[in-house]
DNA sequence: AAAATGTTTGACCAATTGGTCAGGATCACG
DNA sequence: CGTGATCCTGACCAATTGGTCAAACATTTT
């Protein structure tokens, strides 16, 4: 009779029985962390492409290599695949930000940080469309990751970012909306990555060199402090 | 037995028939217009909140308050309703570029095209979530018209920026990256509009006043030619 | 080499979904 | 007011889809 090895969702409370700690840290057998991952990386292929109505069960066992069945003996069911990746994704996402150093001078900071969430896009399209449709579709499963811990970064770098401000060391604009801006011009290249392609038919990746460089001289010039 | 009135797709080859002569122009009733209008209408709700695959035809009959079978007698399928709704769009989205007039003070003439694209997004929010899902998705039904007119309009206004820019009206940024960074900015506050609010907090639409603010700022400090 | 545990599959199911169809209801118009 | 065109619906269908299950097959442990 086959023991599930798809860890049980986290339902929020916290309680703990004993069985947990009878049950809890069965080691991950190496089928079943080859498998795994083959399910996560197939699933973020096809739900970054798909959306998560879109994608069909069907379509991520193939890519797996794996029967529907089998994928279900690793995944109790189709939201449970996604909410994993989606979990996994956002701590990683947020890292460009966090990174942003309060000692170090403003401008190279910020531009660093334009740079590193590019970078994140370039390396990462797939999560970014993952992350695009997810929101474009109104949030529904990360609402509460966003409202709480993002939010929480968000209004902390701001709030680094107006303290510079206050010191004359960059130009005064609305810093929330400096980050959205950073997230949306960054982003762009991995979410509308086929209209970029569209309009500048580029022969590889070219164009991305171009788009660094005009995002740097973008906030360079848009952050230097006016000269007084 | 019914008529269909249902548009033939327009199939792209130009021939004309002579039934056409007899069987085109047929006036559209007022029930047919209220009643595509409504489908539209309650299509363009379902399918940007959703995506293609996500929507289904019973959620858009209900909205537009028509059973299945009515509403598939005023549109041949759920693809026909969606392309009617993607190319009435494209038209429409392109118009703020299209305004951009070579007899104009550069840095305004800019200026003003943000605020008209802003304005778009913000009037229009459905319409740009629609186009968002259908680009991250790959663009499957308009990577044509991308490469096509839209493509072509962008490369027509590029080079009257970079005109701009050899006149030394405006600072030299790629001019192809600078449109997509507007396009980014502009829309992001449609598409992630949720994720926007679930930073900001805002009790209505006070941030898109600040957005608006933001953005002109933004613009006008990376455009403005440097001195010398 | 069993026994126990872990992995895989084919067959199956109920629900959903895009779409059809025959016929009935309603409307426009002479 | 009658008749032809338009409009609408219930019943139906085939395909797809998320998910189950019992039993076969592997692997690890003792």
């Amino acid at each position: 009779m086959g023991n599930r090895p798809h860890a049980e969702q986290k339902t929020g409370n916290g309680k703990r029985h004993e069985e947990d700690i009878v049950n809890v840290e069965r080691p991950q057998t190496r089928i079943q962390k080859r498998n795994r991952e083959a399910i996560l990386d197939a699933a973020l292929g096809v739900f970054s492409a798909e959306g998560f109505r879109g994608a069909t069960l069907d379509q991520i066992a193939a890519e797996a290599g794996l029967s529907k069945p089998n994928l279900l003996y690793y995944f109790a069911s189709k939201e449970a695949i996604y909410t994993e990746l989606l979990s996994q994704l956002l701590d990683t996402w947020l890292d460009p930000l966090r990174e942003l150093d309060p000692a170090g001078d403003p401008i190279e900071e910020i531009i660093d940080y334009v740079l590193r969430k590019f970078e994140m896009s370039r390396a990462f399209p797939r999560e970014s469309r993952l992350f695009a449709n997810e929101i474009v579709q109104g949030a529904p499963r990360i609402i509460d990751q966003i409202e709480g811990p993002l939010k929480a970064l968000v209004d902390e770098k701001a709030a680094l970012i107006e303290s510079w401000q206050g010191a004359g060391k960059l130009a005064p604009l609305d810093a929330h909306h400096l980050i959205f801006s950073i997230w949306a011009t960054t982003q762009h290249y991995a979410d509308f990555d086929v209209q970029v392609r569209g309009i500048l038919k580029p022969d590889g990746d070219e164009h991305l060199e171009a788009a660094s460089h005009f995002l740097t001289l973008l906030y360079r010039r848009a952050l230097s402090p006016p000269q007084d």
